[in-house]
Parts: structure tokens; C-alpha cells; sequence
DNA sequence: AGAAATATTATGTACGTACATATTATCTTT
DNA sequence: AAAGATAATATGTACGTACATAATATTTCT
């Protein structure tokens, strides 16, 4: 790459990329500082950084103040999950979506609900139950808390009608969230809901969130077997 | 917020997100674009610019040319996933690594490795299993297969000494990957190494390198019971 | 020598201008 | 009215300058 008309962060990107992939620079090594960049790509800094902390966000560069920049000595690959609302998942493979209500109530959480969204365990909550198909088959198992004092209006939700993943999308504001993603044997219950047998593998994703300080919902999403979750990096 | 001192893309940034969490602007909204937030906001259109940018790489915004910015009707939740290499996983839980090559040869690749890869089945590669323990225990079963014509040099590696995993991650570029995250259900093999039962559910993660189009490396990592995969969203 | 103050430096960010590009909206032609 | 050409417009990006900030290097002080 010599000193000509090169332009746009886009290229700027790819070929500090392919220097790195090449070995050019090797994991550890300080790379060249973003005027001598510019000015052997010709173009300006901005255009050097912009593509550079892009670069540092995928995880290829460490960047500090003064003391210059680095490519990754362990890259850590950042696979970007895309977790959209369970219909459109569904509909996106070109499948029907189709859903019900298995079960609601209004009571107080349980133990471990109280931990993980760090209420009381005499809050007033509604758990649902309910189960998400995909061309008629059994696709997740949903079991979920909401706080009813962080979200009232859900009381005036028809979660016949629409699911109370989709509806708190739509209609609760939230900050934070977490997510963990694991494997677990289907109970008897389970398997009978997603009309396979107990003991089944089964990859279950469990999500937490909150607004600021407060609990909104806790949810379980148990998948039917042979659910892989894809991502490019 | 009036239209005083207002500064920094961060802040703009947080702004935004503020009024998509209040409900101020709803999903689906169009919200003012970049020149009236500028002058609303008392800063540049440049960071703006960046702002909503950034919102729109993290789903909050959808954006288009001429059509304008609007609130993402459907929030797609960007999970981020970290993936180090193993070794730094285990440290980074404060438990002792250690890592055991089970198994190694060269030879032609089985049909599945072919299709995930795309090389033929004459193809010369080194198959490798190993395990990797935290505290002494297994914490993850590795299947890996790896093209020899892609990555010469692995055949002077001391693959006793260094994971094929971080061999690979030091030494073997690559452009671009695919990870699918499943659960399934032990072997009885695979009981046996990981010191479980056969039948248990293991979180599996199926890993395929490629550079450019050439096949790199293809791998099975299959971990021990118990195994969460966290993100924060 | 060791600590504290100061200078230096590479990245981080803001700003204003200019132009590119993708879409949409409008006007013209058939 | 449908199709095609043209104008309008919001975002996308590049550039150069200016200053902020964090970390390091150097100097000064005790």
C-alpha cells in the first residue's frame, strides 16, 4: 500500500487488518501512530482513528493514551448475538409462528426470583407460563416474572393475544439486562410441554433486566431440541 | 435538556437513549434529524453523527438515507459475546489451568468436516483432541480438526506444550469465523472424559476459521456440566 | 537517590465545511 | 396512468484544526 489516493476509514480498516493477518504485525507489536499512518495511507488522522477504534472494538487492537497502539496479544473474539423477539426468529427461518398462554398468576416470587431481580419476596408479581411454536411444533418454553410494581400496565396486557416477550418490548422501558446461555436436561414437565422426552438436552437462555435500580422481568426461555444459536465473527 | 452547553457524543448518546427509554419517542417513531438535534442539543451535526451511530450499531436505531432516523420498532438486542482463548477463560474465573493433548494424527477428514469447511475429503489434516481442566477438573472437551495446506507450521508446533486452540490463535490468521452454541447430550465417551454421565447435558460451541475462502480449522468444544455463557446487553 | 512538579506525547473528541450516496419526492414523457 | 428522468434531502464520510486527557518521560527540588 504506497502513498496514493487512498481514502475511507473502510480501507483504512482492511488493511491494517490484512497487515495483521499477514503477520505484518504480530500480536503484542506497536503499530505505527495515527499521523504516520495517515500519512502513509494519504488521508487524514480522523479517518486513521475512526478506523482504528473500530478495529479496537472487534478486539484486534489495544489502544492507550501515549502509550500507543497494540495489536491484541490474546484476541478476544466479540461474537455480536442477535436476540430478537421470539416471532420474528421464527418467522425469519420462513416459519409460522404461533403462540400460547400456558399459564398466569399473580403471586410472590420465589427464592431465587427475589436474587435475581433483587426484590422482596413479598413483591406483587405476575408469572406466565407459555410456550412458542414454529410451524405448529413446540419452539421455546417460556417462564417468566414480572414486577407488577415496575410495569403495572402489563395487568391490562391480553397475553392470550400477544406474548409478554413481545409486550415488554413494546411497552417497558428497560436499561440493563443480562443473559446467560446453558445446557440443561429436559424435566418431566418440560419434556411434556416441548413434547420430547425427559432428559433431553436442552439449551436454555435465561434473561434478566432491569430499568436503572429496578427489577422489570426475569425470564427462562427453554428451546426445543436441536436449537443452535449462530453467529458470525 | 435545553439548548445550553451541551457537549460530547457520549452525552448526546445518553440524551437519546433517555427519551427511546421514557417512551418520549416510541418504537417506530421518527425522531428529529441531525441537523435540529445538533441545534437542539447545542453541538455539532459530526456528534450527533456519532451518537446516533453508535445507538444504531447497539438496535436502538434504524437509519437510512434520506428516510431519516427512527426508533428500532423492534429492538434487536445485540449481545455481546467474548470469547477468549480457554486458558484466559479459566484464569479469568481465579481457578488454575491446565490443558492434556489426548489424541492426534493426520489423516483424510470425515463428510461433516468436508461440509463445514468446504475441502475435499482427500484433504490432508491433522486431527487433534484434547482436554482442558480448571482446578484440575475438566472444564472442556476440544474435537478440532485443522488443514495442513492452510497451516503448515502446526506440524513443527508442540501441541503437548500449547492448546491447539491458542496455537492457532497466535500463529494461524483468519478473517472470518462462524460459531453455533447448542446443547446436547454426552456420549458415553464424552462422559468419560469429561467425568460425567453419559446422557448429561453439555453446553456445545462449534467453531469454523476461515481465510478468505480457504478452511482453516474446524472445532468442537464441548464443556463440562454446569457451563454458563454470560453477556450483559 | 527519591519524590514531586513539569513537559511531552499519542490518543480522544469536537467543530465546520465539503462532498458522496442512497432514497424519496416530483416532474416529465409516453 | 405508468414509466422514466430529475430534483430534493437526510445520512455517510472525509478533512484540517483545535483542544482535552491520560500516560509517560524529564526535570527540579529536597
Amino acid at each position: 500500500m504506497n502513498s496514493l489516493e487512498q481514502q475511507s476509514w473502510q480501507s483504512v480498516h482492511d488493511e491494517v487488518l490484512r497487515r495483521i493477518h499477514t503477520r505484518e504485525w504480530k500480536p503484542g507489536d506497536l503499530i505505527p501512530k495515527e499521523v504516520e499512518l495517515a500519512e502513509q495511507l494519504g488521508c487524514a488522522r480522523a479517518t486513521v482513528n475512526r478506523a482504528l477504534r473500530e478495529l479496537a472494538s472487534e478486539g484486534f487492537l489495544d489502544r492507550r493514551r501515549k502509550a500507543g497502539t497494540r495489536v491484541a496479544a490474546h484476541p478476544v473474539r466479540r461474537a455480536k448475538l442477535d436476540i430478537p423477539v421470539i416471532r420474528l426468529e421464527i418467522e425469519g427461518r420462513g416459519q409460522k409462528y404461533a403462540y400460547g398462554l400456558l399459564f398466569s398468576e399473580r403471586r410472590t416470587p420465589p427464592p431465587e426470583i427475589c436474587a435475581n431481580l433483587g426484590v422482596t419476596a413479598e413483591s406483587d408479581m405476575l408469572h406466565i407460563t407459555s410456550l412458542h411454536l414454529a410451524d405448529g411444533k413446540p419452539f421455546m418454553f417460556e417462564d417468566r416474572w414480572v414486577s407488577i410494581a415496575a410495569t403495572p400496565t402489563i395487568l391490562d396486557a391480553d397475553l392470550e393475544k400477544i406474548s409478554a416477550n413481545e409486550w415488554l418490548v413494546l411497552h417497558a422501558p428497560y436499561t440493563r439486562g443480562d443473559i446467560y446461555f446453558s445446557a440443561v436436561n429436559a424435566s418431566a414437565a418440560e419434556a411434556k410441554v416441548l413434547r420430547t422426552d425427559p432428559g433431553t438436552s436442552l439449551f436454555l437462555m435465561e434473561r434478566t433486566t432491569w430499568e436503572n435500580q429496578t427489577g422489570i422481568t426475569s425470564a427462562r426461555l427453554l428451546f426445543a431440541p436441536g436449537y443452535r444459536k449462530h453467529s458470525a465473527i
